[in-house]
DNA sequence: GTGTATGCAAACCGTTTGCATAAGG
DNA sequence: CCTTATGCAAACGGTTTGCATACAC
C-alpha cells in the first residue's frame, strides 16, 4: 500500500490528508493515462462517498500545490496527471490510448525563437495524434 | 471589400453564403489570432443580427468544409483560425497576445517517435507559453 | 479548538439539439 | 421549389461558488 506515501506527499504540500485526496493521489499514481473530473470521480466513488464538487476542488488544490499537471487534448475538457518529469503524449485517434513520450528535442526549436522573436518561452505543451500500434492493423 | 472571395469561398465549400457565414469569414481574414465562440459573436453583432448558436453551427460546418481549424490553449474553450499553412503559436501568458511561428522541426522528431513506437502521427499540436517582447519589460 | 475540507444546491459558461420558420440556390 | 440556415427555447456537460456542517491536525 502506498497509502502513507500519499498521506506524506499532501502533508508535505500543506494539504490535510483526508480519505478522498489520499485515494486520489492513488489512483493518479496508478492511472498510466491522464485521467479525465468524470474519471477520476468515478474511480474515487468505488472506495470513498465523495461529491462530484470535491473532486473538482481537491483537482485544484493538487494544481496550486504542483501535485498534478492540466492537460488539453482537445475534448472540451481537461485532464489531469501526475506532475513528474516532462514529456509528451501520443493520443490515438481510434482507440483513446495515450502513450508518453519522454524525449523531446523542442528546446533547441525553443532557443530558436526565443532568438528571432523575443519571446521568453516557460513551457511548452507537444501533442501527437494518430493511430497506436494495435490500431494500424 | 473581400466580400466577393467570401462568397466564392462559401461556395466553392459547398455552403450558402449567407450574411452572417460572410462576415465571419471577413472577421477570421481580418484577426491576427485566433477567436473564440463569444468574440466572434460579438464582433459579428456589430455588422449582422445573429444568434449564438447560429454562430456554434457555421463554427462547425466551416470545420467540417475545412475551411477552419479549431485549437485550445487550455483556457476551457476553443479557438478558431483560417486552416492555413501549418504553423503553432506563442501565447503570452501576461496579455495573453498570440503570435505564430511558420517553421518547425518537429517532424524530423516526429519520424523516430514512429520508429520507436510505431505509432502513426496524423498531426501534432504544439503551443509555447511564457512572456512576449513587451511584457518582458 | 481552529481552520480547512466537504456536501448540497444552485449557478455559470461553452456548446449542442429539436423544431418551426426564413431564406439561398 | 427544395434544401439548407436561422432563431428560439431548452438541454447538456464540465466546472465554479455560497453556505452550513464535518473533520484533520
Amino acid at each position: 500500500m502506498k497509502l502513507h506515501n500519499c498521506s506524506a506527499e499532501l502533508r508535505k504540500a500543506k494539504l490535510r490528508a483526508t480519505p478522498a485526496r489520499i485515494v486520489a493521489m492513488q489512483i493518479f499514481e496508478k492511472s498510466d493515462i491522464p485521467v479525465d473530473s468524470t474519471i477520476l470521480f468515478k474511480n474515487l466513488k468505488k472506495q470513498v462517498d465523495v461529491d462530484r464538487v470535491t473532486v473538482f476542488r481537491m483537482l485544484n488544490n493538487f494544481l496550486d500545490r504542483g501535485l498534478i499537471k492540466k492537460i488539453e487534448f482537445g475534448e472540451g475538457k481537461s485532464r489531469y496527471e501526475l506532475n513528474g518529469p516532462e514529456h509528451h503524449h501520443l493520443i490515438c485517434e481510434s482507440c483513446g490510448n495515450v502513450e508518453d513520450i519522454s524525449y523531446c528535442n523542442v528546446e533547441n526549436f525553443g532557443d530558436e525563437v526565443n532568438r528571432q522573436k523575443k519571446f521568453l518561452i516557460r513551457r511548452h505543451t507537444l501533442e501527437f495524434y494518430g493511430l497506436c500500434n494495435n490500431c494500424q492493423k
